[in-house]
DNA sequence: TTGAAAGCGCTAACAT
DNA sequence: ATGTTAGCGCTTTCAA
């Protein structure tokens, strides 16, 4: 900056003011220093700017995992925000480790970003505090922060999305209906066990429902122990995307009525083509960062919890009907 | 950190000592210095940083879109690689625009990146003049840079593939073999298309080639026009994977032989299942981002053009025979 | 082993 | 409309 100062015949305070768009430059003062500033090829250094402005303009997001096509979508929605907003997006996978997920936040910190939006991985997020009380807004997605913490929170409704599932297969004549889905530990896949058992009411049986990680061979055990039941399911509803498509494998073209949690691409071209609940990540993604930017614009207000509504797409997976017995 | 080291009764640069993990403080005097930092809750400024020692532990990317699931892989590859040597990664998509892709390289040599990975949507790369020497390195991966620049860069053998899937449905009877890919603007879809027409070589009959955009009515409308050819195609090869879908999808549960570019989720599912030539964007994230750590402790070799080779995975789609005459 | 001082490139505050 | 000065929080350099 100094060098363009020289090279334009001004201060380099004009300089700045130039680079910032500031008004109270002379036209052709500034058109001179444009000029200096493209022969030397100068470009102004943020990491200056941040230290003394104090505003980064970044934001950051950690999310599970950015190859999951659910995060992939919100990723994508929360980077055109933050860019509508002349900000730059840091982003990182925790992989559903809590300790990945709190060096990702406290990288983020120490790079000072302006705010932070999260899908956490962990259920303590007292170490959020500190940051907190410097001002520093933090919106939760998908998932909401642990106890002692009270910020503004973007959901899914789960339950009532595992529910709308529950009914549907209910209303076409299934009595026997699975659930297979993540480890309650895992706050969507409990509130959706939650949903399922509220639906089924009277007719749920715990020998019907599977939690764990969807790898192929667990879940082909457990649809194995399931179908070998005296009364075995007529349906299956499985807890998201990875897993209605784990199900779907271990399946192996059995033709047995399923709704899925999560909408998939190909999910029509399958035969059956498979109805699901779906979220959609690119809303989650948009609400979260404008919930963040209005924070940013100075917003003080109690913080909201929003949940978002899903969707049933029946596409003939769902409508099929119990087998004749 | 002025405020740690009054809090331990040092001076400050011993806190930096501590906080860099720099050799020369009493390990009493540490534990001091550290206890006064998590009392505080202090964290560097990492402006401030950067600021003085020039070095930012930062890396750009700029892929095409996020939400693709070829370069979500390779984000999560390159983050993956990134993270391991202490890095943050700074990413973006250009969404296929060059003016983009050049305000995003920009915006992260303003925030001075060590380095820069980038799927170019752009073909006129000069503008990276400036920032090449000041020895920021740069690694092109998926299509390589516009004339003028050389630098290491990571490929797929596009042509090779192609050619692998032309000459699999020759070998199953077909000699009237469909392409429909992208605009041959586009690097990848250009070196497919050549693939394709080598493999053919006098079969090759330009009507059985269409490209655009992957939107379905241009897909289908092509498709229609092929089939009612004198002579229409009894295969197709589809020149990456928002094609294949787009195109499985026009058929609409037509048989017809296909083999696709790009491996997908589910593609084993679909029936028939769909044969594919398989790129994997992992490898290449993990190539492109090995390349510029190299770069970046010192090697000053000449740049290295590598070219990942791609495998077919047969299915079913692609054995198909021709329908009889 | 520890500390003091200089200065990275910029913007804020205050002149002129 | 333009310039001057101070200082953001840290690392570098040099000294003790």
């Amino acid at each position: 900056m100094k060098d363009v100062a020289t090279a334009a015949g001004v201060a380099l305070k004009t300089v700045s003011r130039v680079v910032n768009g500031e008004p109270g430059v002379h036209p052709a003062t500034a058109e001179r220093v444009r000029a200096a500033i493209d022969r030397l090829g100068y470009s102004r250094n943020e990491s200056a700017r941040v230290l003394r402005s104090g505003r980064t303009a970044t934001i950051g997001l950690v999310i599970e995992d950015v190859a999951d096509p659910f995060y992939s979508g919100l990723s994508r929605a929360v980077e055109g925000v933050v860019i509508g907003h002349g900000c730059l997006l840091l982003s990182g996978s925790s992989g559903e480790e809590p300790g990945r997920e709190r060096e990702l936040v406290e990288t983020f910190c120490a790079r000072r970003v302006d705010g932070l939006i999260m899908v956490p991985a962990g259920d303590d997020h007292t170490y959020l505090w500190a940051e907190l009380e410097t001002g520093t807004p933090v919106v939760f997605a998908d998932r909401p922060p642990g106890s002692g913490i009270d910020v503004d929170t973007v959901l899914t409704d789960n339950a009532g999305g595992a529910a709308l599932a529950v009914r549907h297969l209910l209303g076409h004549g299934h009595h026997r209906i699975a659930f297979l889905g993540d480890d309650p530990e895992i706050y969507t896949a409990a509130e959706r066990l939650r949903g399922y058992r509220a639906a089924l009411g009277g007719l749920f049986d715990e020998r019907l429902v599977w939690m764990g990680p969807p790898s192929p061979d667990p879940v082909r055990a457990a649809l194995d122990g399931m179908f070998t039941l005296e009364s075995p399911p007529t349906a299956l509803f499985t807890g998201n995307g990875r897993y209605t498509v784990t199900t779907l494998r271990a399946l192996a073209g059995r033709r047995v009525a399923l709704v899925g949690f999560d909408d998939f691409e190909l999910a029509d071209l399958l035969d059956p083509a498979v109805s699901t609940v779906a979220q959609d990540p690119s809303w989650m993604g948009r609400v979260a960062a404008e919930l963040l930017f209005r924070r940013l614009r100075g917003d003080t207000g109690r913080p909201e919890h929003i949940e978002l509504p899903v969707r049933l797409i029946p596409r003939g997976s769902g409508e099929l009907p119990p087998p004749p017995r």
